[in-house]
DNA sequence: CTCCGATGCATTGTATACAATAGAGGGATG
DNA sequence: CATCCCTCTATTGTATACAATGCATCGGAG
């Protein structure tokens, strides 16, 4: 799935990675003007490298553009959180029945070096790593699918989901949950148990929403927005 | 969920536009390169705009990039094809359980005008006619689940999907066909019946595809690619 | 004091100039 | 005759210059 030759390295791809990464993790903040020359100037490039990769991030819905104002990290709103975390639902969940009819004994057993990832509270790189390990597990049971257009949909929603967990909500320790979650899930996928690998998913699904809105009902009514 | 302000008009989401239907409709064939200064002088701009849109447009999976080779309408492939419907058939037979659900009955009602869309065989225009107001119909649909999340990739991958319509495979005559299925859907919608609906919908997308499959199989050998 | 409009500045939108790369074609060499 | 390499050209990638727009500021009118 992943091409085998080496891309071609351009100025405006480094850019977009960096941007990309930098709006996932928040370091642009949710609202925040994404000014053309300090980006610029941030990532060693001229304005049209930058340019280019919000307008890749704008058709992912990660940047919002207003002609002659400019661009800015999207807005969080709880609306997003509650319908992501739903489409999610139904996708994923679908994901994992088709991975148990298509994918192979060693596919799966792959799943476990994915499996085992923690973290040490109150340290950012180190939930920053975890996270990312947690969805490259989530991406690798949906390129199990074989199905590429579901592939790359699920890849670019489980991106913005991301960005929720770097709210700075507290939302209490779940390392230990989500590996158990894992866990459950890989063998569900092993034993070919498609109904039961489903459930699994989407018990994953709504512990995290709910983390994330109970978090929020607390402490975020100043982090998102209503929903306009 | 449209913004009620008009936007701003950019020559860069004119040529966006522009460009992105010349790649639905096909009249850029899949494979054929885009070449900047074709198109800035086909749609009366300079290269930067044209470049900006051609991002975008990756972005959507319309259009590939080859550093320093150029941008190309995407192909086509039989994977492609099976992958979107089976990727619509989860998502739209599940929006229709939501609309169900969640949609008013002035919604539903505003269905009809959408439905009773018919087409002339050997005329272009009015296929393509057609088949856009049989997306807008969808397109209102996922719409009514009230989830802009589910809404916004459902409609990227019906965009997508109009592509292979545009194949000029033979694919009989489903104008009727559709428009019973259409009315089908509406009345089931109104009866707030869920199962129903999603049963209608999933007829109508294998139905689709079938079509194009087993058109493919007779006459579409050299027009798409085997996957990959 | 408030409101309104003009003016200036910061920022984005667009065009163009220049640099880097890919690919084709041709000529020398074995 | 095949092969390699060089050059030349078409095309894309990047930087920069200029135009258009939005916004804040300031000054005057009421």
């Amino acid at each position: 799935m992943s091409s085998p030759v080496a891309r071609k390295r351009t100025i405006s791809e480094d850019v977009y990675r960096a941007l990309k990464r930098d709006v996932l993790t928040l370091a642009h903040a949710p609202g925040a003007p994404l000014k053309e020359h300090e980006l610029a100037d941030r990532y060693g490039s001229s304005r049209v490298p930058v340019r280019e990769a919000c307008r890749r991030l704008q058709q992912e819905g990660l940047v919002d553009s207003i002609p002659y104002k400019g661009y800015f990290a999207r807005r969080i709103s709880v609306e997003e959180i509650a319908d992501s975390f739903e489409l999610r639902l139904v996708l994923e969940s679908h994901a994992v029945v088709l991975a148990v009819e298509r994918a192979g004994d060693d596919q799966i057993a792959e799943l476990k070096a994915l499996a085992d990832a923690e973290y040490t509270r109150e340290d950012w790189p180190s939930y920053a790593a975890f996270l990312e390990k947690n969805r490259e597990y989530h991406l690798a049971v949906a390129r199990m699918t074989g199905n590429k257009q579901l592939f790359q949909v699920l890849r670019d929603l489980i991106e913005r989901i991301q960005r929720f967990f770097f709210l700075g909500l507290d939302l209490g320790d779940f390392g230990a949950e989500m590996r158990k979650e894992h866990e459950a899930l890989t063998a569900a996928l092993l034993a070919r148990d498609g109904e039961a690998a489903a459930q699994c998913v989407r018990e994953q699904i709504r512990s995290s929403r709910d983390r994330i809105m109970k978090a929020l009902g607390k402490e975020g009514a100043d982090l998102v927005g209503k929903g306009q």
